[in-house]
RNA sequence: GCCGGCGUAGCUCAGCGGUAGAGCAGCUGAUUCGUAAUCAGCAGGUCACCGGUUCAAAUCCGGUCGCCGGCUCCA
């Protein structure tokens, strides 16, 4: 083989002979014998190459599509860099900080003296599309750091320039398309043609670097797609999710309000979102008298003395509300570990009745800043499904397993996808390193055990311990955060809790504070969500509605109601003056899963005839073999947990 | 808390300096009807709140409160 060739590898047994120097997108070409237009980048051992990165050793390369995730990833990344182009000639003072591809689309941070209006966006959305016409192509080149910074000082970069700055590299790339150029590790789309399909979506304020010391610089979202069909389709989904959306449907099905004369993120539970919750708790007492936990109330108003020996007082006084009661302070509770420490307290404790757990649904109230507040999903006053173990260090890491495995089996009822995130030790934080590790590794192995899949996420634990979170996904996909599964090493010892050992000892427990579901606020709110307001049979408010045909027939139907309230079924009686027709599409815009329909037919034969939510008819039968089908429906929904009558 | 947008009837929205509107919901009456909207009539508003500009403000300006989308923070 001559010394200016090299051999190039495909994905699968591809092999080629090209010579040095040859582009990625030239070696592909000669791997796989065509080009392909949605060719946009190449993974060259492994790493992202432009398609006109010229190769000079042997390599294996495989194309990336633009439909695909990583090309969709590049496409977004690119079209980014378009946003940032058509930004600078449109306002040439804007000073451009960083602009990444994201879940679902991409964003660039601008420092501009004046916020972006709406007509901006449209100016910047029109020249973007200019651009895309144009076919500029994406110019890579390479710098020292050095001269990069000297670069970007001249262009009066200085967001730029504190990045490269912060960077280790001896070299860096940069970017150029048109008479823009961006620091950037790349790759991109050959030119700005392949943007097919692109809308910018919205503008906001956004922390430089993600810190609120830092200034807010203007951050403009957008999205892009490999073609319009599939922008389209997703631009449906969330018009979509609008019509999901929890707030929305709260109203519609008459769940809950909230009202500003009482103040925000502060429920007002309707009475079928009442029932709802109350299914939920009733549910929820079971769960854990089943597992071991025990139920405890405490309660709301703790003297301020008592959140300055937790440490509350010190870490989380901005999020508390305090009063005054007959000279005496008092501090309404964030969290209800401290009465749970008390009951722990209140007798000698030997390593027999290890380990405690103390289960409580309580209420706790957090001053939330005004603006993350977010419906049910971030409100000011909320209820916990809240517990705290108590347990020997060697019994942790089964009673870490024994709640992830709560966890997955709840989960697994209301079919929730989930993500896991293990949280470790943060910058400010207490506790020696042994006990960290040893927590950490706790919570990690209890994963492994269970086998279940999560992501690390460095320094973002408890000032006290780390934790496990469970994340679910509203109907945008946004992520919120439902259970948690937190180690704390402080409040045993401010607590000074002990329980008495096998040696005669006093011992230091180990606590782990958990949820479940989380807040019941917030879990209804992702519920609602989840199913779209139509709500399995046992969750349902209200699994049936009695409707007659003709007011004929309202005397049996007042029966049969009466009858279905005594097998303990949510059960509604429409006996307005109105059609059949119009009795059912009101039914089903209440998203009611059955409607029970009486008629002449009906009357004559002593049954009812049910209809589904989704349309079926069931035929005529007793009231009680509905009964039945009622009880069987709720026990598979639940997988065998709740029936009729729950409460 | 920060940046931007928005607050008109119970709900969805129109009106954007010159007498507050529609559809749905509600009420009354008629109709007695078989699986997603029967017909007719009636009633319903401090245009979020406070202040300013103007002969005149729902409309323009300022402030407050609330909501929405983000950022930061979090169950």
């Amino acid at each position: 083989m001559g010394e200016d060739v090299i051999e190039v590898k495909g994905s699968n047994e591809e092999r080629a002979t090209v010579k040095k120097g040859t582009t990625v997108g030239d070696v592909l070409k000669a791997l796989y014998g065509k080009v392909d237009s949605r060719w946009i980048a190449a993974k060259v051992n492994g790493d992202l190459y432009d398609l006109s990165r010229p190769i000079y050793e042997a390599v294996q390369v495989e194309p990336v599509a633009i439909d695909s995730p990583e090309g969709l990833d590049i496409l977004r990344h690119s079209t980014s860099h378009v946003m940032a182009q058509a930004v600078k000639e449109l306002f040439p003072e804007a000073k451009v900080a960083i602009g990444p591809s994201i879940e679902n689309g991409f964003y660039y941070d601008f420092d501009v003296s004046k916020p972006f209006t709406p007509e901006d966006l449209e100016k910047i959305e029109a020249r973007m599309a200019e651009i895309v016409q144009e076919h500029l192509p994406f110019q890579r080149r390479e710098m020292s750091r050095s001269e990069a910074i000297e670069f970007f000082r001249k262009m009066g970069e200085t967001y730029k320039v504190e990045l490269l700055e912060n960077m280790e590299d001896g070299m860096v790339s940069l970017y150029q398309q048109g008479g823009f150029v961006d620091l950037c590790r790349g790759p991109h789309i050959p030119h700005t043609g392949y943007i097919k399909a692109f809308k910018l979506t919205g503008v906001a304020g956004a922390y430089w670097r993600g810190d609120e010391r830092n200034p807010m610089l203007q951050r403009i979202y957008g999205t892009a797609f490999s073609d319009k069909k599939t922008l389209k389709k997703y631009l449906n989904f969330l018009e979509e999710a609008k019509r999901r959306d929890h707030r929305r449907l709260g109203r519609e099905l008459d769940l809950f309000q909230f009202n500003e004369e009482v103040g925000p993120g502060m429920v007002i539970y309707h009475p079928k979102g009442a029932i709802i919750r109350q299914i939920l708790e009733a549910f929820e007492k079971k769960e854990h008298l089943r597992r071991g936990y025990q139920i405890v109330i405490g309660p709301t108003l703790l003297k301020t003395e008592l959140w300055k020996r937790s440490g509350h007082f010190d870490n989380y006084r901005e999020n508390m509300y305090f009063t005054e009661v007959e000279g005496q302070s008092y501090g309404i509770k964030p969290m209800n570990c401290i009465a749970h420490m008390l009951i722990y307290k209140s007798k000698v404790r030997s390593y027999r009745d290890l380990p405690i757990r103390y289960f409580e649904l309580g209420t706790v109230h957090r001053h939330e800043k005004s603006g993350v507040l977010h419906g049910l999903l971030r409100v000011r006053q909320f209820t916990q499904d809240d517990a705290h173990i108590l347990c020997t260090p060697e019994q942790l890491q089964d009673e870490i397993k024994g709640v992830i495995d709560f966890v997955i089996d709840v989960m697994g009822i209301f079919g929730f996808p989930y993500e896991m995130e293990v949280s470790t030790r943060p910058e400010k934080s207490i506790g020696t390193d042994e006990d960290w590790d040893r927590a950490t590794s706790a919570l990690i192995n209890a994963l492994n055990d269970v086998g279940i899949p999560y992501e690390i996420c460095e320094g973002e634990g408890a000032f006290y311990g780390p934790k496990i979170d469970v994340k679910l996904r509203d109907a945008l996909d946004r992520r919120w955060q439902c259970a948690t599964i937190q180690c704390d090493f402080t409040l045993p010892e401010r607590f000074d809790l002990t329980y008495v050992g096998p040696d005669g000892q006093k011992h230091r427990p180990v606590m782990l504070h958990r949820v479940i579901l989380g807040a019941m606020e917030r879990f209804l709110g992702i519920l609602i969500e989840h199913y779209a307001g139509a709500f399995p049979t046992w969750l349902a408010p209200v699994q049936a509605v009695v409707m007659t045909v003709t007011d004929n027939q309202l005397n049996y139907a007042r029966k049969v109601y009466q009858q279905l309230v005594d097998a303990e079924v949510r059960v509604e009686l429409d006996d307005r003056n109105e059609k059949l027709g119009f009795k059912i599409r009101e039914a089903q815009l209440q998203k009611v899963p059955y409607m029970v329909i009486v008629g002449d037919r009906e009357v004559e034969a002593g049954s009812i005839n049910p209809r589904r939510r989704d349309g079926k008819q069931l035929g005529m039968m007793s009231v009680g073999e509905f009964v039945d089908l009622l009880e069987r429906e709720c026990r598979e929904g639940s997988k065998g947990r709740v029936g009729l009558g729950i409460i």
